[in-house]
DNA sequence: AATTATCACGAAAACGGTTTCGTGTTGATA
DNA sequence: TATCAACACGAAACCGTTTTCGTGATAATT
């Protein structure tokens, strides 16, 4: 099997200098026909190929993106993914990714691992302890430095950078008033602590649908339930003690847990309580009534994160762009959870 | 916000040579106390961090290691690629992550990519196009130039190199004695064409327990479903046609859209007919009744590839070490969709 | 025949580190 | 007082590229 060559390798064995050899791949009208054809010919046989490393010191650019991600056991997380690779990899660029696995520690020290000339920009949703913290001296500090960071989905006021984002309030104020077009009075919402801004967000679609439609909020409606733990009984007390005929769920999970809890309850879906969850993943299209959910697009948020960060990238330094923060537009999808 | 600061720029700030800054920084006996503080402190307050480009040029070592797998949308690969990330991080590695979507083509060029010098080793599962075409020189190529390479799950006799795979055949054996033992008589396999080799070890787990049993086998009672086409008219004939009391599904998907159409065509699962499906996901959680699995421990399997690579990867090139494929034990997890 | 363009190539710097080796200055030893 | 270690540091090579600039040889111009 041939051995990996480099420039050196090609210019000692043809006795021309390394810059020839350079010029010559390179096509430069520098160098005559002869030898680069020459050059040429030797270099296919050997299959040679730059280095990118090499590339990379000298260009000082890697075309490397770093995407810190919570958790990668996610549907909604791996279709962003999915859709970052994508276009990053049309675009000539390799994706390093980390998890942060919900951890502020993690999170950082992932950065400041990468941020040391391994990547051209950072793609990341924070981690839950960080937007509890409340805590983004890393960010500041990467930008500070020049690398441009694209936040999605998980994002903060704080830091000024592109973003790509849920149009988060609006889909759960439609959600609602679907089902109130379709009859329900007594809406629930199951949601989880504040950490994720995009609970609350959620929360406020909710309550601004029930308050435009005049009824009264009945905060023994909303059930938070808590991040990582059981929650079946949570769940079973909530819809005995309660009156309630709809539901939405601010996650497939806890739609799913609900819906199955609600069935053995000696309830009818979606007759007696309809149900809608955020993400359209693998378990509402398998779930009996299937899931009428909320479609989040993660491969087009992710797409749209790579095209914001490459872009940025690849901008001249010159020209100042200011930062955008892209609204990608869920959809409600009806199916068998909802009376439409 | 301070600019990124190299060894030149400590150097000349401080008057000395650069060989003396990267010497003091890594506390060389040869640098004097005075200068090494007086480095130290400077290296520190502006937080120096050597770029990862340089040392990887230098080093001939990235701390990179590339991925790829068929699809990360997919339960399986998504906790094998934790386990990765997990060891990787631990061990100071970085994970490029590239998606070859099951095409031959991809998976080439992705590994081209990387091997010019991006990363250390690397760690794949096979793509559906390159299993067909049973075309593995691009493998070849990369172990003859000294690459590393760890293959899991979809691996390959043709290509001598670390391995990771589970014991499918006994697993399969496993799970088809525990319906034989719990009565069943009229035992089926729904499983995917044979693209997958991991699919026909399963099948061959299969034949082994019914033989071994004296069982006839009895080839209606295979369904072998296309690959990404709707199956519902299939699945629902098998089950009307066939008198069946247990089925192994060779995935999670398959199982639980057996289960929905069981239970349609009015059978009590498990007392009609048992189940189980290969993957415990989050499918097979939220099942009703829940699914009994084969957990194929991909976290583990994923932590154990990167260990042999790594192994591999820092091992002084002196010693051969020999090509090892460790074995991983799925385990069988017995649920409501099978009597214990 | 002297000057000048053109051609075809090489030398060297640069990217940001590490590391080997050389060297000037001290202080101790013979 | 000459010799020699020890000390503290710098010069330079190296990793594999790209790119600027310089230069010797040839050919064209005056």
């Amino acid at each position: 099997m041939k051995p990996k060559i480099t420039l050196k390798d090609i210019a000692r064995e043809l006795d021309v200098s390394i810059s020839t050899v350079s010029k010559a791949l390179k096509n430069s009208a520098e160098i005559s026909k002869d030898t680069k054809d020459k050059i040429k010919a030797f270099a296919k046989f050997y299959n040679y190929r730059p280095n990118n490393i090499a590339l990379s010191l000298k260009n000082k650019r890697t075309k490397n993106i770093g995407v810190i991600i919570p958790d990668i056991v996610h549907h909604f997380f791996t279709t962003v993914f999915r859709g970052i690779e994508k276009y990053a990899n049309e675009k000539g660029y390799n994706v390093i990714v980390c998890i942060s696995d919900e951890s502020f520690d993690r999170e950082v020290i992932n950065m400041e691992m990468l941020a040391n000339g391994s990547i051209d920009g950072f793609i990341l949703s924070l981690s839950a302890e960080t937007q509890l913290k409340n805590d983004y001296a890393h960010l500041k500090e990467l930008l500070g430095q020049g690398i441009p960071i694209v936040l999605f989905d998980r994002v903060t006021n704080e830091i000024e950078c592109d973003k790509v984002i849920l149009n988060d309030k609006e889909i759960a104020y439609e959600a609602v008033n679907h089902f109130l077009k379709a009859g329900s009075k007594h809406i629930a919402l199951v949601t989880t602590e504040n950490y994720f801004n995009v609970s609350e967000i959620r929360r406020d679609g909710y309550l601004n649908a029930l308050r435009e439609n005049n009824l009264e909020v009945d905060e023994n409606l909303i059930l938070t339930l808590p991040y990582n733990m059981e929650y079946d009984e949570l769940i079973t007390a909530f819809f005995q003690k309660n009156h309630i005929d709809a539901v939405l769920c601010v996650n497939e999970i806890f739609a799913v847990q609900c819906m199955k809890i609600i069935k053995h309850l000696g309830f009818n879906i979606p007759k007696d309580i309809s149900i809608i969850g955020f993400t359209d993943g693998i378990l509402s299209k398998f779930s009996e009534p299937i899931l009428s959910t909320v479609a989040q697009h993660g491969d087009k948020m992710g797409e749209l994160a790579a095209e914001l960060l490459i872009n940025r990238i690849e901008s001249s330094d010159e020209i100042e762009y200011p930062f955008k923060t892209e609204v990608i537009n869920a959809t409600l999808i009806k199916r068998g959870s909802t009376i439409n």
